[in-house]
DNA sequence: CTCGTTGCAAATCGTTTGCATCGTC
DNA sequence: GACGATGCAAACGATTTGCAACGAG
């Protein structure tokens, strides 16, 4: 189902190249979680000629090399994301936007319940993610808008 | 991106018919959370004629219904689980199994912070999903007896 | 008869893979 | 020259859609 366990997750091969350096660019530009569609189109912008297929090997390859941060938003879709720390997430119901949310302190409260969770599942925990769902500032005022 | 707002959320129409009762029969039979695919080959079994298409249907419609409900998996494929309420769940990082955990009181810890959410990020927020990952008993002592 | 449900196949979407070519050391 | 990176297109898995046939009220 997953490579089970990647030997050397840190940067033991590859180069950061051109391309590579220009998905991270994009990336790194912009708060929001750029789709790999999202980067493919900034990226043509700009340097005008790179395949999907290369936008996906460096996202990957970012990835591995811990600059960039994946995220699978809550409609199964994969994005990417600059801030690489653990951090909440964010999402409207009515427009799916996706967005970080400041770390509160509350992240150390749930992860002090790992092991509580541990015993009761048998998993050794090591982990969490957050995900709060509601509706965005802008979705807000058109619903309160219309009525 | 999404339906916007679904008008009628409940059993506004449409009838339990015979396959859908098979589908969601075998949803609420295990505590595991299946894909439509584990669904498909599992009415298969029992009804012998059933659609790829008509079990996707039958979801979505005891989704609507409220009979059961959706996650997606950190993997982005869609699960249907028995359990309606919100629930933590915890995923195995090595094998990918993917378990409900039983509410930890945690939950409410969390919910209590929504007003903090809020007003970092201007959402209006009123659910929360957490997620754990760690590694499962079974894979724990797949790893163990390797050293 | 009418409308929703089903079967089936084609279409779509996001992502991955195979392969020949190119670039860099 | 060797190995990795790139472009391109085909392959893939999960899900959706279009449409004709079917079934219950």
């Amino acid at each position: 189902m997953n490579d089970t366990i990647t030997p050397m997750h840190g940067v033991g091969h590859g180069r950061l190249t051109r391309h590579r350096q220009a998905v991270w660019d994009v990336v790194a530009a912009l708060p929001e979680h750029l789709t790999a569609a999202q980067v493919y189109d900034a990226v043509r912008h700009q340097d005008a000629r790179i395949a999907y297929g290369t936008v996906y090997n460096a996202l990957h390859y970012l990835v591995d090399a811990g600059l960039i941060a994946e995220v699978v938003r809550p409609d199964g879709v994969v994005a990417y994301d600059r801030e690489t720390a653990p951090h909440d997430h964010v999402v409207c119901r009515v427009c799916g936007r996706f967005a970080d949310v400041p770390n509160t302190g509350l992240r150390a409260e749930v992860a002090a319940g790992y092991a509580d969770v541990a015993r009761q599942t048998g998993y050794a925990i090591d982990q969490h993610r957050v995900t709060y769902s509601g509706v965005c500032p802008a979705c807000g005022f058109a619903t309160a808008a219309r009525n």
